[in-house]
DNA sequence: GTCTATAGCAAGATAGAC
DNA sequence: GTCTATCTTGCTATAGAC
């Protein structure tokens, strides 16, 4: 059984992956959700039991595609420096910051073991894939020998989260762009 | 003239930038800043117009002490690579965050020319001080000649901004550790 | 499944007594 | 300066009709 057009169901869980991304678990309130997807209140609470579930269901989703297209870019063809490259250069919303690091701003978001969940596992599983990536590139000559895979991975995905910071902080995107550039910089000069 | 005890107007300010801290702007209620400040209602509304000018008064002590506390470091005896490392490596509450940084989360201070101002500032002075620390650094051989300071001061306050970030997501304090391991390696290793 | 009505409660602020 | 009472609005959810 199909249905003609995207259902209530799907554009709730849109709307808050949205609101969630814009505003924050807090600042989301129910009556934004519905009026976003055009739905009523009742067709709301019809099929989820209110905005913890909802939030859960839209958080689980963003979590995943956030992994998948990272994945693509950093299991993607090339060297270790082209993959990292092309992963802290793909097009981003800057000013909109990451859906998944934003929440780990959001008090009630942390406070919920099930909506921290996918937080946590987000961020764990990017470290170790990067630190995967950057351990290719060490042993093959790329980088230097002395590189620390973890640590590095770290800094990796901490420019990334602080870029988005900073940049919302300047109100422009700059200073993102600039702590991209300045990694790479760090992490590809030419080695003894 | 003077009070025997820190009178009610501070403990008002101290509780609310206690409370940005911990909740945000969005998720902090008056109510919630009396209680913590021991005053009632009137008391509250007697000294301030309201929230946000509870919030403004807040926000610029926080963003003055965190000026000071950072320029101390930066502006301290020794070369610049000891200097960025005091800074990097000072006794920080990695679970809190950034006090200044975390508003970069709230929709509504964002949206507010004056609550947004003092975040602003903050880290364009910060990213300006820095470049000059790098760039002093660099030109005494310290670093590669190579280096961008302002592309690399703003990987250096990324690094620690999105090390609490990552730090948070994870409930622990080992990866902002590890960012911070990481960025100082690949800033002082040597020159060819 | 979706709608409207209703409800309890908190946010944010004002008024006026003391 | 501080207190209590009061007010309006929005949040979040439930109830029951359609």
């Amino acid at each position: 059984m199909y249905t003609a057009t995207v259902d209530t169901q799907e554009r709730l869980i849109e709307s808050t992956r949205e609101l969630l991304w814009e505003r924050g678990y807090v600042a989301t309130s129910p009556k934004a959700i519905q009026q976003r997807a055009g739905a009523g209140q009742g067709s709301m609470y019809h099929h989820f039991a209110g905005k913890r579930e909802l939030a859960l269901a839209a958080i689980r989703r963003t979590a995943e595609q956030l992994r998948a297209a990272a994945d693509a870019e950093l299991s993607a063809p090339g060297t270790a420096a082209q993959r990292i490259t092309g992963y802290l250069r793909r097009d981003r919303e800057v000013q909109k910051g990451c859906p998944i690091g934003r929440l780990t701003q959001d008090p009630d978001v942390m406070a919920d073991p099930l909506l921290r969940e996918p937080v946590e596992q987000t961020f764990a599983w990017l470290r170790t894939r990067l630190a995967e990536v950057l351990a290719a590139g060490r042993d093959a000559g790329e980088f230097d020998p002395g590189l620390d895979p973890r640590a590095t991975a770290a800094v990796v995905v901490a420019v990334l989260q602080g870029g988005y910071v900073v940049a919302r902080a300047a109100d422009r995107d700059d200073p993102f762009d600039q702590a991209v550039t300045g990694v790479l910089a760090l992490l590809t000069r030419p080695t003894t």
